[in-house]
DNA sequence: TTATGTGCAAATTTTTTGCAGATGG
DNA sequence: CCATCTGCAAAAAATTTGCACATAA
């Protein structure tokens, strides 16, 4: 059993095998995972599972801090385990690979959105989304770079 | 007749009505609009346009890099002018309201993960996030924040 | 025992698609 | 004229909800 059984219970909730199921899920994954794959791998051992179930336990994640979801460019929302968050992914629009970065990388912008704009920013909802050397090379420079539109003639 | 309805028939578009009113809406607004929001205007001088017609439209626009979409926290994906890539928005995820940002806020970001990791990101991408100053005060820190859970008791 | 949680089935919301007819150039 | 666009209607995909029944504590 992990370590987010015994945080649920403490705040009052009760622990059903649906949701033991889903958090083994969430806590043992690296990466984002969409509502659809939880239900698919939870369902392989627990058939009568359902996804709506999934949706609500994500729900209550999210509000008791544990997970966060985020949307990419496509596709349905992912999500992640908020402990995460402070470590930032970078996804690649091209080929898909996930990458980790490093908390020191967006500091410098999350200090200066709050001293000069006094907002506080949560970059951590977003993956940076964008395109890994490989498929720079492979692509060449995406549409929304600088002084390209990427595209090679009319229709 | 905007920039744009030139732009399309230079590169061998069809200028239709429906399009025509499309790009008239994008090019006056100045921050997102989702593809809803669009239909309706539209709709108020043009009943018989087909949601359908907007969302093909955008597509199109997008593919020819002058427009992109983004996906907030919550609700449908939103649209705004590719020119205004390189001048970010920030959203508070609270209150709704829009703030822009100097580019050379995002810059040094862009640089590092460019110099570090030979990653092109595309923070054009998304909107910013987070909570502005007054949502701060109003609903607290959120849970995505460090050192709280945003909670105020259990269910 | 009983409030909480779940399955189910249906509704919503957002977006996509096939096709036959309309229309811009 | 005719390839491109559009409206329509239906499908698909993603997510939410109401309700009766199940179950953790």
């Amino acid at each position: 059993m992990g370590q987010w059984s015994a945080t649920l219970r403490e705040r009052g909730y009760r622990l059903t095998v649906q949701r033991e199921l889903i958090l083994d899920i969430l806590e043992s994954i690296p990466g984002h995972i969409s509502v659809e794959e939880v239900y698919r791998r939870v369902h392989t051992t627990y058939p009568q599972v359902n996804v709506s179930t999934v949706y609500r336990t994500m729900e209550l994640l999210e509000h008791e801090g544990l997970v966060t979801h985020t949307h990419f460019h496509v596709g349905s929302a992912k999500w992640h385990r908020a402990e995460e968050a402070h470590h930032q992914h970078l996804v690649c629009e091209s080929c898909g690979v996930e990458m980790d970065l490093a908390v020191d990388v967006v500091e410098p912008l999350e200090r200066e959105l709050r001293e000069r704009y006094g907002f506080a920013a949560n970059l951590t909802h977003f993956a940076i989304v964008g395109l890994c050397r490989d498929c720079q090379k492979r692509v060449g420079p995406a549409a929304w770079q600088p002084h390209s539109h990427g595209m090679t003639g009319s229709p």
